[in-house]
DNA sequence: CCAAAAGTGTTTGTGGTACACCCATGT
DNA sequence: ACATGGGTGTACCACAAACACTTTTGG
């Protein structure tokens, strides 16, 4: 067994080859869809091989003097056209073997994920015709391509942790809401978890909806009020946890 | 303005040239030393250029084969020997011009950065004569290399989160500790974040501190049980937030 | 006996839970 | 009128904050 100063020198004699990469970003892109209360996440088919046909996450590799962020807004803009959004970074995925073009390029294939959240109903999803794009419910999502299941798993569990805690909802949710709308949008995404008048009696308090004082009827009932989301009343409350549940 | 379909024929005839990458991984290494009440972060001196002679992260390239957690656990092994330790993924920085040599060398270097908490009292540094490396407070941590100032202040919010809401603390302190030993940990971490007597009955009620019978004297005043966590015991609090403030 | 550190209560206020109830509208 | 969904109120319980008090040791 060497000692600590031998392997040190064997080292710098003949240092451990380096790999080298290509970068590629995947995106989790999530909506809501509020008429159906199912929560959507954006596929795509793949074009080419590896895994040609089949479902994947949209993505991209990453272009000269292009930051990691770039590409994921890249992406997300040749799938669809949105006005408003939610990203972030969510996991580097870097092992080898992940991608089958490893054995043959001689490069690692490393994907730096993203997660977003988009408004569903002023999402337009870009079909040129020959590729394959679609929402798919998250509860119904196939096997798909490369590691992304455990990327869209990852980004699922990210997007649950970030909603209790972070105004990403308002994001995504129209100018003017209902409480009621607000609700479904939260029980969709993280199941049942509160009773509504509690919900409700809960933000109100916190101070940062404000009232329009417009109404909206919606068949039978009890016409109800559309309230608005003020950023500033919010701040105190930034990095508090648990806002909203 | 080209249409859509003429600037995706632009693409296939003339498609942007992806970059080439090397692939890094930095780890913010935090420690605390519970006899000062200090937060520690272990920092290397470079002993190349860039930087030569600056402070940094430990880092080091990923080789081929590598996965990057082996990385982020290597250079770990190579700067401290150490036996109870928790690591994981932080953030990944991949921006164009993050690293001069960039310029030179024709890759961009994408740096993918881990976060770990070690146990101070026997984390052994290794040091070989020539590198520099020492425990910095992380209060007084000088100008670093490339970016590494905001990588450690990213491992830095993202410890205190972890401390709130996850048994990361356990990994790190002894198999056996008082009441006030916890205390003190969260406290250097965290700030004051609660009054003790308020902790205690708090963290008691829980139930995964088993009281071991054993009493220990520090100097003057009344002897303090040794308790021990019962990581069974713990399970039901998983994915609970907030269990320790 | 006194100081120091550990450990126990006690009081007060706040906030969540569950549920019952009132209100406004369409049919 | 009544069903339907929106909105309000309340009784109960748990728990956090603050702080006083008791217990056990060393000197």
């Amino acid at each position: 067994m060497p000692t600590r100063s031998q392997r040190k020198i064997a080292d710098v004699v003949k240092p451990q080859p380096l790999a080298d990469f290509k970068v590629g970003v995947d995106n989790a892109i999530f909506s809501v869809d509020t008429a159906q209360n199912r929560l959507l996440v954006l596929l795509v088919m793949r074009q080419q091989q590896p895994f040609l046909g089949q479902w994947c996450l949209p993505g991209t590799l990453v272009r000269q003097g292009e930051s990691l962020e770039d590409a994921a807004y890249r992406i997300l803009a040749e799938k669809i056209r949105v006005k408003n959004l939610y990203l972030e970074q969510l996991y580097t995925f870097g092992g080898p073997y992940r991608d089958p073009r490893e054995e043959t390029d001689k490069v690692r294939y490393l994907s730096v994920s993203y997660f977003a959240l988009v408004r569903y109903e002023d999402a337009e999803l870009i079909a040129d015709g020959v590729s394959g794009i679609a929402w798919y419910p998250v509860k119904q999502v196939p096997q798909l391509a490369f590691d992304h299941n455990e990327i869209l798993a990852y980004g699922h569990r990210r997007l649950k942790n970030k909603l209790e805690y972070s105004p990403v909802a308002f994001d995504v949710l129209p100018e003017v809401f209902t409480l009621n709308d607000l609700y479904q949008f939260y029980t969709t995404v993280l199941g049942e978890f509160s009773d509504y008048s509690n919900f409700r009696a809960r933000l109100l308090k916190l101070g940062f909806l404000c009232d329009t004082g417009l109404k909206v009827s919606r068949g039978a009932g009890r016409p109800a009020s559309l309230y608005r989301f003020n950023a500033t009343a919010f701040a105190p409350f930034k990095d508090k946890p648990l806002v909203f549940i």
